[in-house]
DNA sequence: CGTATATCAGTTTTACTGAGATGC
DNA sequence: CGCATCTCAGTATAACTGATATAC
């Protein structure tokens, strides 16, 4: 009726499958059900959810920070992170005081014990990074990186760092 | 050369930040939300989702198939693709029969009212792709391709062909 | 005033589990 | 019998949408 050029058209002239399968969006999400549930269920193990980590690594890379500049950085709804917070602070793993030069704003802090948390999160996640990636050379690995870093970015689905630092 | 703030986690001799973007399961996950948000916002259009879209175009691919064999290339929960198939029958988009050759399955077939549903819903995944991934050049897309496909296929995620019958 | 932040109370999907019914 | 397929009922998150209270 319309096209009729053979980039995806009909039943006619097509080969076999291709499409399925060269759709970036669906390998994207199959990969990420799969890497998800995987995280989920290695986390699980040491009591946490893939947000907590987020939370926690985004405190140790940029330092303290309002709930919604956590919410910015890591993606995670505002309404949903209080939740998270909630949990990370009944744990001792953050700590939730008001800021002093803004009071609307709550600062978020990491403490020793999240810090500790944290670490041994952090191998949980490297071998989870390492069975993901598996059937990759390391190269490849970080080609994959760079272009999902890209899309991110280009995207502006999470804010960099405003390099602060006191 | 880092101007070393160590506020932010000095243990482990970890550089700032880095860790975040690092990781491809995180990235992973940021980027399949994001695509998932954009497609069901889009399919939501023609009244479809991205379930649909998926069972469609295997049936294109593949051709008729059980709600076994389709739940395998999908990658679609059996009792999940239940509802997906009411749904898509109850717009006459496919048909499903009992297999004569046996009776515990279903034979899902396209009909021609589908074929043209999905000739429109390929436009709309075509616009979507070419804005997930207008940052990236022609062959960085398909370098992202291969390397989700290799994942997919490492984790065997989705059956791939099988024999080309017929 | 309008805006931003945190919190609470919800809805709606969606992934996932389990069990039954039927047929091989 | 054991096993596979389809179906249904239900759980548990997860994503997402307000609305409110408070402070700037």
């Amino acid at each position: 009726v319309t096209t009729t050029d053979e980039k995806a058209g009909g039943e006619g002239g097509l080969a076999t499958s291709a499409r399925l399968l060269s759709l970036p969006s669906r390998l994207l999400g199959l990969v990420a059900m799969y890497s998800d549930r995987l995280a989920n269920q290695r986390l699980a193990r040491a009591g946490a959810r893939k947000w907590h980590y987020a939370v926690l690594v985004t405190l140790r890379d940029f330092g303290p920070a309002s709930q919604s500049m956590l919410s910015q950085r890591t993606g995670i709804y505002r309404s949903d992170l209080v939740a998270v917070i909630n949990e990370l602070s009944e744990r001792d793993f953050v700590r939730r005081v008001p800021d002093p030069d803004d009071h609307r704003r709550n600062v978020v802090t990491m403490t020793p014990q999240g810090r500790r948390h944290l670490r041994r999160l952090d191998a949980l996640v490297d071998s989870l990074e390492e069975d993901l990636l598996s059937p990759l050379a390391h190269d490849e690995r970080e080609e994959l990186t760079q272009l999902l870093r890209r899309l991110l970015d280009h995207h502006a689905l999470i804010s960099s760092p405003p390099p602060p630092a006191e």
